[in-house]
DNA sequence: GCCCTAATGATAACATATTCACAAGTATTT
DNA sequence: AAATACTTGTGAATATGTTATCATTAGGGC
């Protein structure tokens, strides 16, 4: 696989917004796109869509633009499309049911393989994923999986080093602690209370 | 109230991060701190760190440090703390009642004042918050709310419209769509499949 | 097959953000 | 009370990210 390494944090923010559009305009029926047009999509400069596609490639054609089922393949293969990435859900309060009741994670970068909770038996959810025990992690994570998300309240720390003691190398976390991984592993924090924080700093700057 | 226009994006996105880490150590019973010391715990060059401070007023002493009760009183008047914000959701489907039923709205920004569906009677929350229908909006909109929660899944762009026009300045968005605002508007996205697809990203780069 | 049009991709200019380095000043020690 | 140790806040230097410009090359028309 190309070398990831250099790419922008920026450009990589980007990356999954220009494949959901694409998405969106290959079921629009357009097979066609130019950066210019990509950009009113997306809102992005059209020079700076051109620069971030440049880090995997020459990817369209002078005089022409880019195919946009090539494009969607090669985001594709770069973001997981094509991976089956197993997720795993860890804690099955309110908010991790509702993510394990959500149906769009298959097909698009994997699929919740099963949850874990202190309390085993909280089952029962649309899509029939197993919820198991904290204490069998170590057993019942499936083959290969790198990516937990994490939606537990109280035991975050403890949780998140037993995480990363299994492998775990990318956590998407729902919880409002901080919290500290070695290297090498990856946070990704969604935290509506952050979010909403930023909103009022700028909504105030506007007064 | 002081001009928060020139404060960088990216000082911006930490502040909240900051202001977890100070409570965090508050609730450690550690009144002093030293950027030094700050950076180690949430992951910041103290450098960068005391920029981001003095943006907001010379906040520390030399040779001190800083006092952790004054730091986290200025980022709570800043970041909506003291400003009790009414925030309203719209969309009580799986995802908007997992947010109804969290239970650390209240004092930290502010308290959801409602909900709005085109289901009125989607009610039944752990925290009694009404659920209205969306044809009631203007009536029902607290007074003064700025900041709406995006959680339905159809006519995404039109309600985004309709929150515009009462006066909704800033939008936590859920859904997978992309939408438009006009200018003096912002949408902070939360995307789970974006995130998982950076990250899956990232871990393939160190393979 | 040749010209013309048009859009990419790369290089260079610019803008934003981070880090270095140090003057200024507070607390603590002697 | 003076000297020392230490940390802030900021101007300058660096690094990162974005935008403008343009040579290059692909495709469509003649």
């Amino acid at each position: 696989m190309s070398n990831h390494q250099n790419v922008p944090k920026a450009t990589l923010q980007r990356y999954p917004v220009y494949l959901k559009a694409l998405r969106k305009l290959q079921h629009l029926g357009i097979s066609r796109i130019m950066s210019r047009e990509l950009s009113e999509f997306v809102d992005v400069e059209p020079t700076t869509i051109r620069r971030d596609f440049s880090f995997l490639g020459s990817l369209g054609k002078q005089g022409y633009g880019y195919d946009v089922g090539s494009l969607i393949e090669i985001f594709d293969a770069h973001l997981g499309g094509a991976f089956q990435e197993k997720l795993i859900i860890v804690g099955a309060g309110n908010l991790g049911r509702a993510l394990m009741n959500y149906n769009r994670w298959n097909h698009v970068v994997g699929e919740i393989a099963c949850a874990f909770d202190i309390n085993a038996d909280k089952s029962g959810n649309a899509y029939e994923i197993p919820v198991y025990a904290m204490s069998q992690l170590k057993e019942k994570l499936p083959e290969g999986c790198r990516i937990a998300i994490l939606t537990i309240s109280s035991n975050v720390q403890e949780t998140v080093d037993q995480l990363v003691s299994v492998g775990i190398k990318g956590i998407v976390d729902f919880t409002h602690e901080h919290i500290q991984v070695p290297k090498g592993v990856t946070v990704k924090e969604v935290d509506v209370v952050s979010m909403i924080q930023e909103l009022v700093f700028e909504t105030n700057a506007l007064k």
